[in-house]
DNA sequence: GATGAATGAGAATTCATTCAT
DNA sequence: TATGAATGAATTCTCATTCAT
């Protein structure tokens, strides 16, 4: 048995061999590396330089993870589905009316934004330009949501109205009320949730009902 | 009279002497070309290259121009919002009720961003990533529809709410609800504005009111 | 008789045309910009741009004077002719004695420093990198230094000596002593020349002779 | 013992593993090529690229090295004060008469210009100007020579001149005799010697003293 | 696998110079 | 003759990626 198959064995003895725990750390790092600066320069002006010099690793090593700054971000968006927007979606999988669904989704979402004020507030002042830039994980909850408006449509929790344009309209709230409220000291999400919610239960009703062809009831 | 100074007579007689012809038309291509450089890649990727690419115009001819990407970048967000806050504030200006205030506001928007899609896509980028950037003639028309929205609760045609969250709702569901809209063909400004005009009709009612010191009423 | 040629013979009517006037004028307004823009950066580190943007000329009008950033740098070296270095020569090619020719130039030269401080301490401390530059005037002040010496010891004013040797010498001392002397507040001419014309008096009489073959007495 | 886990052996044996050899070549190449650019474009002229091109390496390696054309003309100039600076204070230091002090001071800085040569040329550039440049390795050992001098004078060695102008003194007479050396094929450092140091012992009896409180004696 | 130096393509910016006005 | 915008070559520097160790 030579040296090296010794190793192997060895390693496959631990219940986690000490490489491929060091390999799942390496990925982390350049995960979350990678994450930080996406949200600090937007994903087109990121580079790999950035996100190595992100991490204690060698730049060499990045490509032994990953092929490009394109895979990463693919990977942040897989493994995303783990962090904020299980949550949200939790909530209004759950949500029997239509006043649970929008307030726990904006409740959830401004609790997230005020626990995550430093990196969510991706507005970078660069002097005078307000920059927002939408990370991996944020995006991906978009989606969702316009799922779960769908679905809830389906589920006649909801009345039958256009839900790609409840979406963009719940998305644009959820951005800008967020924003508005974290400019309060203290940040009151209650307050805003109250707000959003009241919002969007009064508007519902009077939206345009879309029957499923098209033409509006 | 000779020939020459014929000439620079014609020259002074002229609004514009042939040089700053050639002057304006060379920001504007630049101006053009930033567009919908920063339309294809996004704005993080887009590179002062590519822009230049995108033009028949030499390298070093940008730099007489702007200073950077970032400067394009604001001269195209500045030059829109220029011409379109004058027409928003008017809309609201002459608006007897709440319902004409918001609906004026929605249809001017959305009409815009018809006329204007190519800005208007610029925002959004690249698949991947959104990007959005306001500028700080962005931000003033934020602040004018802040003020408007403040003035008409003074003048008891709105409702006593949050004039902060009501104006942070509105440009969020504008910006959003107007992408939208341009995904579908032929975007439909009008429908966009009823969906968004029920929306806030119905949520305005609903929405708590805020008495001068602070309690709902 | 064309409108042309009448300008022309208008202009030679002046004592000095208007336009020959500016045409001096502007020349002049090039050198004077050169020279300090030389000082500052360098004979190689400064551009014809930076020259023109010391002038409130266009760009273009720099070759309608000189070809080039080199034509420029003779053009001083020529006038400079003028400036501190015949201070100097008249007060050598006066000198009776030795002591007077050393005292002389040393105080011309030390008194012009402290006159002239802001330009002539060309030692940018670019943070930590002293710099120092000869400009067109002072390199052509050493090679009139050098023949003076050549000739003094020709007119038997001075002994022997090796007379590159000495101007270089006598060069050395005056700069360093000068940018010596300019630390002190108030810098004292008198003194530094008091120094170092006793340096070059007593070392004058101990240095190796030179008979003109070569070979030391 | 594997062939693997030998050579990982060797190369910790090994003072300067293959890399590190690399490395050392390389930015020897560049102070090498650094030298040559500097000597026959002077420093202001010179450009990155001209020390690159100068040289086998790749663009980008030239940044893995040094961040600046300043950055490697600090380091030329450094290594070579560090070189001469203890060879110099050891001369000093053992001189027990003030003729052995300056003889040695400038036979020990002849000889090492003529040595180094390369570097002492590379300062002065093209004929059109003279760059001289102190790092603060330079500028150290002038202040190493100022505190020798002062030394000297209390120990009774040196009469009690002023020991700031007379380091400057002998610091431009150093300079600037030894660029003349240089120009004369061969090299005399032992003439050049000979002419300074009968300077500076027939200067210094003639030199104004300097009682403590300053007046004259 | 990890490392980090080398590479050269490419980006941002400046330059000297020309030339239409 | 003065002007100053246009030009594209040249410069500085960064980047993604490779590969010997």
């Amino acid at each position: 048995m030579t040296i090296e198959s010794e190793r192997s064995a060895a390693a496959k003895a631990d219940k986690l061999g000490k490489r491929d725990q060091t390999k799942a750390q390496n990925r982390h790092l350049i995960l979350e590396a990678a994450r930080r600066v996406f949200a600090e320069l937007g994903y087109g002006a990121a580079t790999v330089r950035d996100i190595i010099r992100a991490t204690p690793l060698a730049s060499g090593t990045f490509y032994n993870y990953f092929k490009s700054k394109e895979e990463v971000f693919q990977a942040i968006r897989d493994e995303s589905a783990l962090r904020i927007r299980p949550r949200l979606r939790l909530e209004r999988m759950h949500a029997e009316t239509v006043e649970a669904f929008i307030s726990g989704t904006y409740r959830t979402f401004f609790d997230y934004t005020v626990e995550d004020e430093a990196n969510y507030t991706a507005i970078r002042s660069n002097e005078t330009l307000r920059v927002r830039m939408d990370t991996p994980e944020i995006l991906a909850g978009f989606e969702e949501l316009r799922e779960d408006i769908a679905n809830g449509i389906a589920r006649g929790v909801f009345p039958p109205v256009d839900a790609e344009y409840l979406m963009a309209a719940m998305v644009g709230v959820a951005f800008e009320v967020s924003e508005e409220m974290l400019k309060r000291q203290p940040p009151d999400p209650e307050e805003a949730t109250r707000f959003a919610t009241a919002l969007f239960m009064g508007g519902i009703k009077a939206l345009p009902k879309k029957t499923n062809g098209g033409g509006e009831a």
